[in-house]
DNA sequence: GAAAAAATCACTACATATAGTGATTGCCCA
DNA sequence: TGGGCAATCACTATATGTAGTGATTTTTTC
């Protein structure tokens, strides 16, 4: 017998949240869903919190530090191509058979491997290296401002695009403002 | 005479808000000034628009394509390092004398070349190699994308980086992301 | 205390980006 | 009708990043 999935929607768009929700119901269970147009709303309903959260990228940098429990899942849902993979995101202008196995896949990989997440984690040294990249600072400026060799930075640099799997500077960016590491997040 | 700069503050903080319309109503005048806690806030207040919009880059991030008229100035306050020079930041976190000088200069600069700011805007063929810079694509992929030589990437892209002032890889995902280039923005 | 993980450093070869300079063509518009 | 600008392309030299492989030392964890 499986688990129940608690999910919780936040789309300011009733209809992507309700065809979501249909979704979601029909092709999975058992799941027990919340619509909310809003972060705000979803508190001031209640203080539950959820295995899964649906929301777009725009309101997710604006309330993962928060409204987001740490060890949930968020899943972020992208309309154009997804160009930044930085996990589970979910391309809302694919058909609903793409949208579908798109689910089945995510749900997949969370049953088979719960504890994949954890080697996909940065290091201490390793999210320092990350900031510094966003910062758009140099190889060699990141080996000076951290006081280790080049050597050292590249290696940090090789696992950190081996374990996000993200090889673009954008990429990273995009990454780190989602994560809260960017200079720009207040 | 100076015409009246009219400005509206959009900071959730109410203090940083008080302290901002402070500054500005003492050193700069004449202002005409009103602070919001948000956008949805100004929208319901009136359809007033303003000359100036002071507020953070997530909150900007959220309403650029909504609530900004297409010719306002937006100065985005940062409270860490500015390392994104996007053109008008306030480093919030400096010295009270500092902001001042900073705010002096972004109203100076105004003064003097009204007319620069269309020589900073760009083409729409920068503005296609900007978005595949962003997207990660390399030099080479761009101009196969584009159908261009790959000279004539270096060239728009020599361009792009002389025009805005940013260098970086990141500073130009940061910009597009600003400016509703990014693929992550709906 | 042994195993695992993190942090450190090195070397090679190759790929890609940046800086600087210069040129041609076509278009708009005052 | 000539000046400004956008778009196109070329060449050189230098700087920087990436991939692949391997190693040592310290720290953490069971």
């Amino acid at each position: 017998m499986q688990k129940t999935k608690r999910i919780a929607i936040i789309l300011p768009d009733a209809l992507q949240s309700a065809g979501l929700q249909s979704l979601l119901t029909d092709y999975f269970h058992p799941v027990e869903i919340a619509g909310f147009s809003s972060f705000e709303c979803m508190a001031s309903a209640n203080n539950d919190s959820y295995d899964y959260y649906f929301t777009l990228p725009e309101i997710f940098v604006l309330n993962v530090d928060f409204f987001l429990p740490r060890k949930a899942k968020t899943v972020l849902l992208i309309s154009r191509d997804t160009v930044f993979a930085t996990g589970n995101n979910l391309n809302i202008l694919a058909t609903q058979e793409d949208i579908i196995q798109n689910l089945q896949q995510l749900f997949a990989s969370e049953r088979n491997n719960p504890t994949e997440e954890k080697s996909k984690e940065l290091s201490s040294r390793e999210t320092d290296v990350l900031k510094c990249i966003v910062q758009g600072l140099t190889n060699k400026d990141i080996a000076d401002a951290l006081n280790i060799s080049l050597n050292t930075v590249l290696s940090h640099r090789k696992n950190i695009t081996s374990k996000l799997g993200i090889k673009t500077v954008s990429g990273l960016t995009f990454y780190a403002i989602m994560n809260g590491l960017a200079p720009s997040s207040l």
